[in-house]
RNA sequence: GUGGCCGUAGCUCAGCUCGGUUAGAGCACCUGGUUGUGGUCCAGGAAGUCGCGGGUUCAAAUCCCGUCGGCCACCCCA
């Protein structure tokens, strides 16, 4: 009988590896409530259109990374490979923006592609979109949710690197300069790139492979009108005013075709991978017409996870449990259960063996579990008294039974969650 | 899609070059080291179709061919 492996590109994570993961997701979501983004869930496969034309046409992505299949009613599906057109196509079956729309989403996207480190067929994201919104400030507010989950992540030493691609009209201007830049050097260009020549020219600049010859070539942001213009020196001047640290990269184009305007990536500079970003965000006004809405101008970025896991600090070490209950004599084992039942109705973190063993083994059994105390049920139960040993001081005590609560929410990590990174920028 | 490295206990790997007695180690796991106490130490134990298929040979984890899988890089992106 041969084993069946996860298909290639995907993989598991169980306990304890998981809890990274948890945390991961509970940072995210608790941030994306004080931004004041909702949640939106969508489906994780939509109609092929949706991506095919919201991600763009001559997009990698597109061209040769989407699941697609055809469903038993005999429609072309896909896997979402991302999540930005999912939203706004829900956001536009919905009726449209009214006002604001301000929306976080978290969960698996797939990608058809060879896995590497930090690179999953199925990968996972969390993002956030503000819909409706035009102005700098929107940006700058995206830019810096992304910055602050990084910093809750306990990721080291991240790097924002934005730019401006500009306008529909100045890209376009910016095109005919580049085109006719890459045909002056057509020999020299790798096979993508030859094709890109006419497609897309601009994608050129994050090709590697042409960095030689790209290096010299003109830059969007060159070609910004005095609107994009003027939106970019806004969006550099909230970053500085909230002291996000960023750096201007006049080739980051980015992937996607939606994008206009403002574009960024997170970039930890310590972090060993070839696939060094792991988040990144832009502007996109022309997503809902795309996709067949009314004119809505919007911003949103996505973090991915599996990366941001990679690059971040590892375990912390905490408690997994606020108690693990010893049981002496199998015969009060109905006064355990009790009490774990009731430590557990009062929202603490408690578990107990399910067999009979050794005082010696269950002990051992709380330290393997990151248990941040033990209590002990023996002959002191009969006078309404535990044992209570606190795991990483090793002081014990006898204690009420009525105060076992009080003793263990005092040592309760999760409780008591302090607040992290306060760097509020100097008022002026 | 292209290239490189690697598949031996649950995990990380040694052994393979110069085929030869019961295939090893560390970690993890289980049980003990007397009375109800962990994280350290000591002793013992359980655990392997040597990825799979074929070939060479008296004999293959070890040599040859094929195949499957994993990892890393290119490409691209989260």
């Amino acid at each position: 009988m041969t084993i069946f492996r996860a298909p290639k590109g995907t993989t598991d994570v169980l306990p304890p590896d998981s809890q990274r993961w948890r945390d991961a997701y509970r940072i995210f979501d608790e941030l994306a409530e004080q931004f004041g983004y909702g949640l939106v869930l969508t489906p994780m496969f939509e109609d092929t259109e949706v991506f095919a034309r919201g991600v763009g046409g001559d997009t990698e992505v597109v061209e040769k990374q989407m699941y697609t299949f055809t469903d038993k009613g005999g429609r072309s599906v896909t896997l979402r490979p991302e999540a930005t057109a999912s939203v706004v196509r829900a956001a536009i079956q919905a009726g449209g923006v009214q006002g604001r729309l301000k929306a976080s989403y978290w969960g698996p996207m797939f990608r058809y592609e060879r896995p590497q480190k930090g690179r999953l067929r199925q990968f996972y994201q969390g993002g956030v979109e503000y819909l409706g919104s035009s102005t700098p400030e929107s940006d700058v507010e995206v830019i810096e949710f992304g910055y602050r989950y990084l910093e809750r992540m306990n990721v080291p030493d991240v790097e924002v690197r934005v730019n401006s691609i500009g306008d529909p009209a100045d890209r376009a201007r910016y095109e005919s300069e580049i085109r006719a830049f890459l045909n002056d050097r057509y020999e020299d260009l790798s096979d993508d790139a030859k094709r890109r020549v006419v497609s897309n020219p601009m994608r050129v600049l994050d090709s590697k492979a042409d960095a030689e010859v790209v290096a010299g070539a003109p830059k969007p942001d060159q070609f910004l009108g005095s609107e994009a213009s003027e939106h970019f020196a806004a969006v550099r001047e909230g970053l500085e005013s909230l002291a996000i640290p960023y750096s201007l990269d006049s080739s980051l184009v980015r992937g996607l075709d939606y994008y206009n305007r403002t574009v960024w990536e997170y970039v930890p500079t310590r972090y060993d991978a070839a696939q060094s970003s792991v988040g990144g965000g832009g502007r996109y006004d022309g997503l809902f017409e795309v996709l067949g809405g009314k004119p809505t101008p919007a911003v949103g970025l996505a973090m991915g996870v599996d990366r941001i896991l990679l690059a971040s600090r590892g375990e912390t070490g905490e408690p997994l449990l606020d108690a693990y209950v010893v049981l002496v004599d199998e015969s009060r084992r109905s006064d355990a259960r009790r009490l774990v039942s009731e430590l557990r109705n009062a929202s603490l973190r408690v578990d107990l063996t399910d067999v009979t063993r050794s005082v010696k083994a269950q002990f051992k059994e709380a330290d393997r579990r990151r248990a941040a105390a033990v209590l002990v049920i023996g002959d002191e139960w009969a006078a309404g008294r535990v044992a209570a040993k606190d795991l990483a001081s090793g002081e014990q005590s006898e204690i009420e039974t009525k105060e076992i609560i009080a003793w263990l929410q005092a040592r309760s990590s999760r409780l008591v969650r302090e607040s992290s990174g306060s760097s509020m920028p100097e008022t002026r």
